[in-house]
DNA sequence: TTGTAAGCGTTATCAT
DNA sequence: ATGATAACGCTTACAA
């Protein structure tokens, strides 16, 4: 193992104190080196093949960077989307990403988060976990205290965040039922306090109820978010007296998990019944009939997430600022009032839904 | 935002010295300190609520207490289930994991490896990286003398690593096949020269071979590890004036695009048709009819790299030697000379295969 | 323009 | 048993 390069070493090649390297390397505007020992230097750090020593610079900066995130499930593509997405974002801002361990129920958050402070990190971002109760754990409230947060698919707070506009995201998939001549809907989400998955069964019942129509107790179903979910609440929903004609369901996953069902149980899809998913992970492209579903930008949120939180670390004056989502744009003050934007959902048709029968 | 808590602080508080504390924080074997203080330091350390600055202690150390992980792709569920489980064992261990963007080529890879040794790294996994190119690359090479390096699925060379038993998958594969009265098989994979694909490739025309078949090379698809790979040579396979009867994928997502071309080539599977897919992600069980496929253990493949890398890291004399598979046993030295030993593979027969029908 | 010096929070090697 | 003291590699005043 070759001893590794510092400073130290440079300075020594280049004939020049070791600051100077410094300076040099770090090229700072106001800093002004000549060029000439500017050259030396380079040319020795660039034979001698010096890699700054990150830790060493996090010691002295107090900032490592490196940002984590926190996602409830590696299960679901939807949050390794998420996370691919705020990866990219954070690396090509000089960000490493420190994956936690799924689950973002409060304990296990807490945990997570306090580790993360450990390693002095930057920020974090914080996909789908429930702020408000995780702000009530006192250790995790602790840690909070100490980073840069920016929550993913929660409600605006606290902390600034980005989000898809779930409540539409419902609301196009009721419609899209209600075109295609549907009367009888039902929903399948999980029970979960999750902002996201409320606001899309929140937007479907609105739409409903704009509709003339209502949701019966019977036919909102509570499952996990997960194909074993859908699958078992689908199981439940056909064996009901009166089956609706079109389902809702919280997720792509839900709803690959609701048309197994239905092939297990001899309906046929969209002819007997149809079915909308959401997010639009690759899965629903794979399943066939191929899964109608509301496109959520999972990448983009992440994306967004990253360069937010990468924004405010760069702006120090907006750190300690309440949330204000979007964040100011990069040249002049936006205002602080500005609610976050949510980034547009669209509905994808495809092979689950179609007309409803005449009953 | 409160300031951090130093050493220091706590020293303060305890009316001690600031090494003592580290003394009594860091419980070495060796050191001992008089019980009185000892409790002090400690109760002073939990009132003021003392996090350790890892930064510090990776500085002097040298340490960083952080593991990287390298995966040619996250939209494989198997390679996020390889990173969730090194994840789990990693920060059991203490270890935090630090997540690449994704991609193994040599070009991207040596650039991840890089920032990640400016990072402290103490050691990476690198999954279905391929080794030999990889040290030719002048920066990686550079980079991976500088780190404990833990292979997953790639032959043993110049590092250790852990692999599942891919010739073995192969090989089930085809005698599932054969045992079923197939004789017509076709084979889709990538031509990518990534050790496990060919290992299973491998696999599955010796065991044709074995049973006096050939693979004629019309039957040899070449396509991306993807479902979009998989469907469109499924469709070439399909087009062809000879038919196979059976067909070995790479893995599930290829198996999966296959099936979909089956399907909207009104190729009824397993009826006219049967598949094999290849890892039993959960995709495999939510296609319908569910896929047959050969389980490889993604999950305990990356708990095993992240233990292995662990493991050295632990006994510092292991760490510059070669690969020697599993490592030596905790206890005593095991034979330098041991191969490395496969993690099994079994062949779960679900939906996608059926009895050759008479030619 | 450049070198000197201090210090970030630890750990480790000494004296005491 | 415990307290000074010196690193670790870097950044950042401040001096020269």
């Amino acid at each position: 193992v070759p001893a590794r390069i510092t400073l130290h070493d440079v300075a020594r090649h280049a004939g020049v104190s070791q600051p100077t390297v410094s300076l040099v390397l770090g090229n700072h505007p106001t800093a002004r080196v000549a060029p000439a020992t500017r050259e030396r230097v380079l040319a020795a750090a660039q034979t001698l093949g010096y890699r700054p020593n990150v830790v060493a610079r996090s010691l002295v900066s107090g900032r490592s960077y490196a940002l984590g995130v926190l996602v409830p499930d590696l299960a679901n593509p939807f949050f390794v989307e998420v996370v691919a997405g705020a990866e990219r974002v954070a690396a090509e801002a000089g960000y490493a990403l420190l994956l936690c361990g799924e689950g973002t129920e409060p304990g296990r958050a807490a945990a997570h988060l306090d580790t993360l402070l450990g390693r002095q990190i930057d920020g974090v971002i914080l996909d789908a976990a429930n702020a408000a109760e995780l702000a009530d754990d006192a250790v995790a409230a602790r840690a909070l205290a100490g980073v840069n947060v920016v929550l993913v698919d929660q409600p605006p707070g606290r902390w600034p965040g980005v989000a898809s506009d779930a409540l539409a995201a419902g609301r196009l998939a009721a419609e899209h039922l209600l075109a295609l001549g549907h009367r009888r809907l039902a929903f399948v989400g999980p029970a979960a306090d999750v902002h996201a998955f409320r606001q899309r069964e929140r937007g479907f019942v609105q739409a409903l109820r704009a509709a003339g129509l209502a949701l019966p107790s019977a036919w909102l179903r509570r499952a996990p978010a997960t194909a074993a979910g859908g699958m078992q609440a689908m199981r439940a929903l056909l064996a009901e007296r009166a089956r609706p004609t079109a389902v809702f369901c919280a997720n792509d996953l839900v709803a690959v998990g609701a048309l197994k069902a239905c092939a297990a149980a001899g309906v046929r899809v969209p002819a007997e019944l149809s079915l909308v998913g959401c997010d639009d992970v690759e899965l629903a492209r794979l399943v066939t009939p191929e899964l109608t579903t509301v496109r959520v930008p999972a990448r983009e949120l992440g994306a967004r997430a990253a360069r937010l939180l990468v924004q405010r670390l760069a702006s120090p004056e907006a750190a300690g600022e309440r949330g204000d989502g979007e964040g100011a744009a990069p040249g002049g003050r936006a205002p602080r009032t500005a609610a976050p934007r949510l980034l547009p959902v669209r509905l994808i048709a495809r092979g689950t839904t179609a007309r409803a029968v005449a009953a």
